[in-house]
DNA sequence: AAGAAGATTAAA
DNA sequence: TTAATCTTCTTG
C-alpha cells in the first residue's frame, strides 16, 4: 500500500502540483473502509494575483482562510447551496494558492459510493465532477483544514500517466474573471470517460 | 439589512 | 434552460 504523498509534494508550484495530481489517487478512510478515485482532473488557482480565485488581491475571509495555511492541508468549500468542492493548499503559508479536484475515477468502494449518490445512473456518474466527488467520497465542511498526509483524508500515488496524455485547456465556470478566465490551468488526462461533463468555458 | 452571485448538478 | 438552495460578500 502506498504512503499519503509528503507535505513537501504540496509546498511547491501550484500549476506543476496540479499537473502531476493526475494520475495520484484520492484516498478517504471511512468506518475503517478506503473509498478512493484516481484523479483524473484539476485545475490551479493562483491567488492574489487570479481574478478567478477566492484568495484574488489577497482576499481574507473565515472562508478563504484555508488557503493561508501551509501547502498539503485541504481547502474544502460550499457552492451553490448544494455542493462542496475540494482542493489541496499549495506552497508555503500565507501563499494563498490551492488546485481544485475536479473528477476522478472511482477506485476503491465503490459500492459506498453508489449509497451516498443514489442519483448517479452509472458508475461513471459517481465522481465525474467536483461536487459529485465529495459526495461520492463524503467530503463536507468537517474536512477543511485538514493536513493531508495522514488518514482520515490523503492523496497517494496511483498511476502512471505520460506528459502526452494530459491535455491542457481553460478552467471552467471562471468567465467572470476577465482575462484570468484563458489561462490554462485545466489539466485533464486526455480523452479520460470520467471527466467532467463541461470540456471548455462558457461564452 | 438585503440582495446578488457563485470554482455545480440534475432534470426538462 | 432552469430550479434547487445557502453561504459569502457587497451594497451591484
Amino acid at each position: 500500500m502506498p504512503n499519503p504523498l509528503p507535505l513537501s509534494f504540496y509546498r511547491r508550484d501550484t500549476t506543476t502540483v496540479a499537473r502531476e495530481l493526475i494520475g495520484k489517487k484520492l484516498v478517504h478512510i471511512v468506518d475503517g473502509q478506503r473509498i478512493s478515485g484516481i484523479i483524473v482532473e484539476t485545475e490551479a488557482y493562483l491567488g492574489i494575483e487570479d481574478r478567478a480565485c477566492h484568495s484574488f488581491g489577497n482576499r481574507r475571509t473565515e472562508r478563504t482562510e484555508s488557503m493561508y495555511l501551509e501547502g498539503g492541508h485541504s481547502y474544502v468549500y460550499f457552492i451553490y447551496g448544494m455542493h462542496f468542492c475540494f482542493n489541496v493548499v499549495t506552497r508555503e503559508a500565507k501563499v494563498p494558492e490551492a488546485v481544485l479536484i475536479r473528477a476522478l475515477e472511482p477506485s476503491e468502494g465503490i459500492e459506498v459510493m453508489r449509497t451516498k449518490r443514489k442519483r448517479a445512473k452509472r458508475d461513471l456518474d459517481l465522481t465525474n465532477g467536483p461536487g459529485k466527488l465529495c459526495q461520492a467520497l463524503g467530503i463536507n465542511r468537517h474536512h477543511d483544514r485538514l493536513r493531508l498526509d495522514q488518514p482520515p483524508l490523503f492523496i497517494e500515488d496511483g498511476l502512471l500517466v505520460k506528459a502526452d496524455e494530459i491535455e491542457t485547456s481553460p478552467r471552467i465556470g471562471v468567465d467572470y474573471a476577465g482575462i484570468c478566465a484563458l489561462w490554462p490551468l485545466r489539466f485533464s488526462w486526455r480523452a479520460h470517460h470520467s471527466i467532467s461533463k463541461k470540456t471548455r468555458a462558457r461564452q
